[in-house]
DNA sequence: ATCACACGTGTAAAGGTTTACACTGCGTCA
DNA sequence: TGACGCAGTGTAAACCTTTACACGTGTGAT
């Protein structure tokens, strides 16, 4: 008590003006002279407590309410060599998949008492690097990678070995061994491109073909696979080049009227692609989904508010996240990885931008 | 050199099965030992780069090169008693306006050096306690809030001089003097509803109102002084209800139809709202904006690519999370606060969803 | 020649934990 | 009765910095 009152002056520092009074805080200390026991039993009482007698831990417990005590950080990870934080590192925070698959990260994480640093890379490569210091500097103890690549620095050098536990999402990692959790793209893919086949449609365009994205690939595969499966040729004309993003997809509908090789259904890479094709279409004062067919793939968030609202894959993002986060806490325990892998099924939504082909 | 080796081999820890081997770091002292100097020296040669000798520093660089050294943080932390991260709460971080400001928040704080800590509260009291234990354990030194409202926890109480420095963004704190950095509503929406006054409409609705949320009470305000401005009289059967969701745009929308009680424009509270109106009037088959004019606030990121593309007031959110942090961080760095209140100015984005009336 | 002072550096304390190790009683078992 | 083990606690080291203070040397002024 008297030793409280007497660290309430203290605080402040030298500096000019008035600065900050960060109150100086109860330690450890504090606590155990009011409980009349030693720090260690303090520490033991908090973290162990069946290693303390009954009475003791009454006593400690008390003086902790009374202080007001919690436990600095800042010295336990300095003692512990684990600051029990995670570093999200994210080329955007502002896309659509990202927020969701955050809440899922944050949720897991939190409840096994980490917290979540985020990283907004914006793909820069400075930013990248500079975001390093939190692993170097042991602020995070691990990584949830959004990029899909390494974070510049590590590189393929031999360094490897320096990499902290990392776990990806949204992207898998090309040309490296870190584990992926995310949606079966390829399944879904299928799936999505059955739904079209199994409304009668069979030229159908795959908008988003790109020699970059895995995500793409995956999903490209997975429509050829339905197709294939369906005994429908692929006819190359209907595959249009695309990078996910809206404008991408509003070029290549506007690309293939210009070419005159229509389709009747458009299965677009992802929704943003979707919204850009339908854009384009409403445009041309087409009534849809009468004269054309689209599908998205990811279920973001506006997809249901576009008219007509998108049929898609729901990706199951609050699994992804939690699934990430549990998988990377889980090698940070020590434990070994299991899997290399983790693909979630992504979910048909039936909305309005789908119809049978020929109803009129 | 000699060193470094040794210490590789220390890292894992006696746990069961393979734990993860943290690599022991190099220290201030291995890089101390390589350069012949004392670990004083090499702070102050990182630190305080003037206070020691040219040939000294180049030396301790060099020493630094070679073991790949990186201060310890959590050490820093704990002896500066500041861990240089802010902790920014915010309800939703799916929330269309809160990319952006992050976006801002980050890049400032990035580029003076402190990170950002991020905790998705989800307006769960339970969630927003628990996330203080980031700064009452001194991991955070500062808070942003996107709250709207002090943590649960810091309630009005006595206790109010243990918060922390503090900033508010997207919503000021009510009933508090938490310093707050935003658009000005007010001003922005007068400026929205002369816009829709100038196109020649005089029955203008607004939807949103709501006796909860500040920012629907000063756009409201800046809705009727426009309209008193221009000497137009408020029909309170043009103002209806809502909470800001593109849910409670569709219903007020549908309910002013129900009542047959009709503007010529509608200016919603934000875009979300303002898309729940266009959904309504699009079932509806109504012709937009001939028909009808919708106008929104806030400019997110599908205002564009509805249809029709919106109308709307733009809020400069990287600039409003870089003058958010950039106040923040005076107040910790010891300055004064000089403005309780920034106030930035929206801008109108004209697209296609308001038309001049009677424009046929 | 003396003093003052600046400059560059080292020594050691402090910051708040966790935990290996040592110690004290006390009960159990031979 | 003695040996032993166990439960509960304390002591002190370690984690890695920053920085007040002290020290030694060289330079300019008096």
């Amino acid at each position: 008590m008297h030793d409280l009152l007497k660290a309430a002056d203290a605080g402040a520092r030298g500096c000019a003006g008035r600065t900050v009074q960060h109150q100086k805080l109860a330690t450890i200390e504090d606590v155990a002279a009011i409980a009349g026991v030693s720090i260690a039993t303090v520490s033991r009482a908090i973290n162990e407590p069946t290693k303390v007698a009954d009475e003791t831990r009454r006593r400690v417990s008390e003086a902790i309410a009374q202080t007001g005590y919690t436990t600095n950080a800042m010295a336990r990870s300095l003692r512990m060599r684990r600051s029990n934080m995670i570093l999200i590192l994210a080329p955007d925070v502002g896309d659509p998949n990202f927020s969701n698959i955050l809440v899922g990260l944050e949720t897991e994480a939190s409840k096994r008492g980490y917290g979540v640093l985020i990283g907004n890379t914006q793909n820069d490569a400075t930013r990248e690097t500079d975001y390093l210091r939190f692993i170097s500097s042991n602020q995070a103890d691990g990584l949830i990678l959004f990029t899909g690549h390494l974070p510049y620095g590590f590189g393929s050098d031999g360094g490897e070995s320096r990499l902290p536990p990392m776990v990806a999402v949204n992207e898998p990692v090309s040309d490296s061994d870190v584990p992926f959790v995310g949606v079966d793209n390829f399944e879904g893919a299928r799936v999505a491109a059955e739904h079209l086949i199994s409304q009668g449609h069979r030229r159908i365009a795959f908008i988003g073909r790109s020699t970059s994205r895995a995500v793409n690939q995956l999903r490209e595969k997975g429509y050829r696979a339905a197709l294939e499966g369906a005994g429908i040729a692929v006819d190359p004309r209907l595959i249009l080049d695309g990078d996910g993003t809206t404008e991408s997809g509003r070029q290549a509908a506007e690309h293939m009227f210009v070419r005159d090789v229509l389709p009747t259904a458009f299965f677009c890479v992802n929704d943003a692609t979707a919204l850009g094709v339908i854009i384009s279409l409403n445009a041309r004062r087409y009534d849809l989904p009468r004269e054309f067919s689209v599908m998205g793939f990811d279920d973001i968030s506006f997809a249901s508010f576009v008219s007509p609202s998108l049929t898609t894959m729901k990706q199951p993002r609050l699994k992804i996240g939690e699934e990430a986060m549990d998988l990377l806490l889980a090698r940070l325990e020590g434990q070994p990885l299991e899997r290399k892998e983790v693909l979630l099924r992504a979910e048909l939504i039936v909305r309005n931008s789908v119809s049978r082909l020929g109803r009129e």
